[in-house]
DNA sequence: TAGTTAATTAATTAATTATTTAACTATTTA
DNA sequence: TAAATAGTTAAATAATTAATTAATTAACTA
């Protein structure tokens, strides 16, 4: 497991984030939104997941990558912590509005 | 400014992020936590407070140096907008909570 | 005012990172 | 089964980063 910090620390592997947030998507739609190569996304999101931030699915010849918003939640902990509070209560918070918004 | 992601992504930072969560501290007091020498401690800090996680104030010949919990509140957010929660929201609970909490 | 203390800045070095192009692997399709 | 498609891996390179020791700055103190 690479570290999550060291993970998002980059600008395109946030942005990634951000659009895997939106929908799951293929290698190829993701490097639509970069001028990089098809590689570079490639390193980005072996990055990604090895930090267990993303997570990927096998479908024919295609890769599905999605968010994995649980560990989102892991690191946004970090600086919940600064505000003394933890993973638990944060948790029931973003599941409780949740309700309340849809 | 430099990038608060960058600062956060080494993890003697995080370190003494989470040291200045418990008190103030000059940079003397934050090096006897690692093994590395005042000068390092004192890039790190640099760091840190040009990505605008900590706040540096001088008395005397002394620096003391205190986190900046705002800023920890906006960065929670990029990983609360994947959980579709904003600034305003998450703040506010947090508020609410240390209110309780007391 | 000379010496001490607290801390930063400078110069250097070794390690890590992001990117590229080229080569390769796996799967589908004609 | 040959060609095409989707993606990863390899090798090379340029840029960035974390650390060290040495030098410097600023403030206090005897």
């Amino acid at each position: 497991m690479e570290s999550p910090w060291k993970a998002i620390s980059d600008s395109s592997r946030r942005k990634i984030l951000l659009l895997l947030k939106e929908r799951d998507m293929t290698p190829t739609e993701i490097s639509k939104h970069f001028q990089f190569s098809l590689p570079a996304v490639s390193i980005h999101l072996r990055i990604l997941k090895n930090s267990d931030l993303i997570l990927e699915q096998k479908v024919g010849k295609n890769r599905i990558y999605s968010l994995n918003k649980e560990k989102a939640l892991e690191m946004m902990n970090f600086f919940a912590g600064m505000w003394d509070y933890n993973l638990k209560s944060l948790k029931e918070f973003l599941e409780n509005q949740k309700v309340v918004k849809r």
